[in-house]
DNA sequence: TCCTAAGCGAGACGGTACGTCTTGTCTTCCA
DNA sequence: TGGAAGACAAGACGTACCGTCTCGCTTAGGA
């Protein structure tokens, strides 16, 4: 068999575990879902599932790839559109995002959340404002204060709004959670710079 | 036996299941303690422990009420000192206390974190600053964001800055930590409030 | 807990484990037989089992201390009965007794058997006969063959002949084994002590 | 493809099973040894195992034609050497054909055995003592006991001291194994057929 | 010499039983 | 009489084999 190419069935049987793990934690919630709950509705064999998984959680992991890969696109095409030259993080775009699939984005992050996913997006945006206040750097010089630390308070900042808002049943549009957001932040992030807003 | 008197025993067994689980805690992390493990490191039966409590989160719950009592007066000491009206969370007291106990701190909200433990210290904090919050707006007037908004963001970044700083062993004094997040926050805030810094 | 005393609990427990598996080797036989199939009919949990046994062959080899005693028992009184002196087997006894419960020592010794079952009454009747055979020793002397040969002999053909009768459903009386038993193995004996009959 | 005529590759794959059997059984014993061991011994797919086989035993029993062959010559050769009209059974040629290979049949018939192999061999003897018991009732006339049961135990008889013998390192030449079978034998044959030796 | 059906290896798969682990309840005995 | 000790039912876990299956490659034997 060619190596590096993976069967047909390997994907099929991938797939239906994924999504099982996707509609259980919809239905009950990751916590409380089983391995057992899992291959019951994915039509796997038991052994099947430990073939291609560590546990429950690896096979969360190994659809968070997906999840990364799909939120840096959706974020990715945002910056453009942010308008202010302070704004790091895409939050517009978060917002609309996660509000359209907001009952996974509930389940996964909102309430206690699940670790992973959480560590996952929190990642992926700190990622992207540390490349994008690097930038500033390189224009403006350093700023007042730890950069690392600037972008874990903006990171962590918007992810308690996200979650909030998911919490709370989204009683904002995510336009207005975007400019909440960026109030807050765009005036700060100018102060650090010497800049005065 | 005197009624409204708690059996001296009583405590000490409570106190002996309380020292045992921060105990773990800080060996082998919360999660990964077990009730057996408590109750062996506290020589207590079995039956004992789920005499006085309901589960492991139950035990630990009721440990907070002490924590939020010490951070309650830690903090509530702060304000005065924070100069700034525009500061709304008592970020140097905090920063101060968890550094203090950081061995205790960081196994309990460092990286995953416990989430009944974060939580509590969440909604300290959350409870502070919306008290702030409601003063500023009767002496200034509504803000042009959500008031539960703009609270949500502060602790959300608050708390993310504490975590990250126990995370990655308390890089800075606590000083320069609540001046960067003062620095990332206070014209944040006035601006919400139509003031220019 | 008073040491060495087992627990009233515990002695039920493991009555019920033990009637769990006799029941289930009599209605499917032995290998058929799981752990769970034990543990459901037993009303008992898993891990109880585990508590009380390391397996199932555990479980089993704990009711053959019973056996044995019995076996001892029922055995013991035969001897004087059995008249020859060179009878150095409870042939008749055996017979008898194995007969009286035969469904349950065709489940455990017929067919393949189970064969630490098989071992056990083995040991028993292979003790028996050597004791019997040092005393004919004493009294006549070293046989022309090795003594411990001379036992496995005796014990194997009995051991046979009880396996057949019960495989074949009992067609002849006890008494009738016994006899052929005794017409084969008499002569043979007193041949090596040198005896003509 | 020709019918009836096996291809080469065919006989090829199942000498390999055959040999991966036998040298585990050797190595391991029977009941340690998995289906898994011996695909990966014989390098054969899994499939193709159980394209010939119905499983483990059924590869076993399939070897056993050989046993039986190479059995049924080796002990018929020996009769006429036998002398006494009232052996029954080859048991010095028995001694010595599984002395040859006392590994393989210790590995097969010692200890607790295999089940399959034990009952062919008892069967082969049990075939052979049946004839030559009939043909002793065609000259003698019926004996004072069962036929059916003589040769149970006969065979039961030697089958026990063949066990014991091979599980004790052979302690006696298979002459000396043979006397003693013979000595305790004969005689309750004889005696059996109203004759006294 | 080519073609084609078979044998074959590789290994994914559903299924079943295993022995382990932890939980929260229940029972017994002792101080 | 309340707490220590620990037995217990429940049930999830990750592992080990089993026997079935699907896939392509190889390879003989008839055209």
């Amino acid at each position: 068999m060619a190596k590096g190419k993976v069967d047909r069935r390997v994907q099929r049987t991938r797939q239906l575990l994924h999504d099982a793990l996707i509609d259980l934690i919809l239905e009950k919630g990751y916590d409380r879902t089983t391995v057992q709950d899992i291959i019951d509705r994915a039509n796997v064999g038991r052994s099947t599932f430990y073939a291609h998984y560590l546990d429950k959680q690896d096979l969360l992991e190994s659809g968070l790839a997906r999840l990364r890969e799909e939120l840096g696109q959706n974020l990715a095409g945002d910056d453009g559109a942010e308008g202010a030259e302070w704004m790091l993080l895409p939050s517009l775009a978060l917002f609309r995002h996660t509000g359209q699939q907001h009952h996974l984005f509930r389940a996964m992050i909102g309430g206690t959340g699940i670790d992973v996913v959480v560590k996952t997006i929190d990642e992926a945006l700190t990622a992207h404002a540390q490349a994008l206040l690097d930038q500033l750097i390189a224009e403006r010089g350093q700023p007042c204060v730890p950069p690392r630390v600037m972008v874990t308070y903006l990171v962590g900042a918007l992810m308690a709004l996200l979650t909030w808002w998911l919490d709370n049943d989204m009683p904002y549009p995510p336009e207005q959670m975007d400019q909440t957001f960026r109030e807050l932040t765009v005036s700060g992030v100018a102060a650090v710079f010497g800049e005065t807003q």
